[in-house]
DNA sequence: CTTAAAATCATACTAAAGTATGAGTGTGCA
DNA sequence: TGCACACTCATACTTTAGTATGATTTTAAG
């Protein structure tokens, strides 16, 4: 009984909203015409009663669109394309063994502290590394350092 | 004068309808009442009519429903492969409109004020925005930020 | 209309990054 | 041998980044 109603909730609402409306229409036509004769105004209210119904009909029934996106899963296959690195920027900088690892773990997100004790040095020389790598990179901060090296190149 | 017709295009569309509309009653009042008197056709007339009326205002002024389906469909790219921005890890990490806008910048190397300049607005909001950023990516600084999110290829 | 999220900004603080300068140590090479 | 250079480190300083907290304003959605 319960299932029954669910299924045909929809049914059911829209029959008794018509059967509502008749009932409505019927009363209208019995006050306005046999009563006061207002054919006008009988007029009136169906257009507006019927504009109504439109407009419920319409939010009711029309289906949404359906937005279908496609969204690529990245999957990466490991070492098809082995990323050439620019040896010959390297020089062109000359960027130091040193500076080269300090570069590389930067672009990695690392700390200046961390850096150092990742290559078991004090904070102090990952700072002057750093300042030796902006310079010769031409550039202010590491953020633009690891940019600049990534789109030369010269880093993974 | 064509400016003036763009921006009123709506408003005129619908007062010319409108008009033919009243015509139309017009002449279905004249032909049913004076004529033949067929007062029950007439109201079906006029419901069917305003029915429509209905419907059709709502299909042109009720912005459509829409429902947004994802559909994931695996992609194999290589690495050197530019790879698409992935809005579905976007949404997943329900990082906003502006915290895109600042991450990019970001990963472009600029500062946060340089990035506030861009933007116009202050400082202090872009290391809000900054911020936020972190913590919904689970990193610490900007460095980690930009290598992370190009990663998921969340940015370019 | 109301609620929730997004965006804005401020103040005050701590932490990290970056600069400037100087200096000691090892290494390859002319 | 000495000399340039890479590497190391320190001190002292300035600048930028990042955190915490609270507030106001816009905007989107129900």
């Amino acid at each position: 009984m319960q299932a029954f109603y669910n299924k045909y909730k929809r049914t059911l609402l829209y029959g008794i909203s018509l059967a509502a409306l008749l009932f409505l229409l019927r009363w209208l036509e019995f006050r306005f015409l046999v009563l006061s004769h207002a054919m006008d105004i009988y007029i009136g209210a169906i257009a507006a009663i019927f504009t109504a119904l439109g407009i419920w009909l319409t939010l009711k029934l029309v289906k949404p669109k359906t937005n279908t996106i496609v969204v690529e899963k990245e999957v990466y296959l490991p070492q098809t394309t082995p990323a050439q690195i620019n040896q010959a920027e390297i020089d062109n900088l000359a960027l130091s063994k040193r500076e080269m690892e300090v570069l590389q773990l930067m672009a990695k997100g690392l700390s200046n502290k961390e850096i150092a004790d990742g290559l078991f040095v004090s904070l102090n020389t990952v700072k002057t590394h750093s300042s030796n790598i902006f310079e010769k990179l031409d550039v202010k901060r590491r953020t633009q350092a690891v940019e600049k090296s990534k789109r030369l190149g010269i880093i993974v």
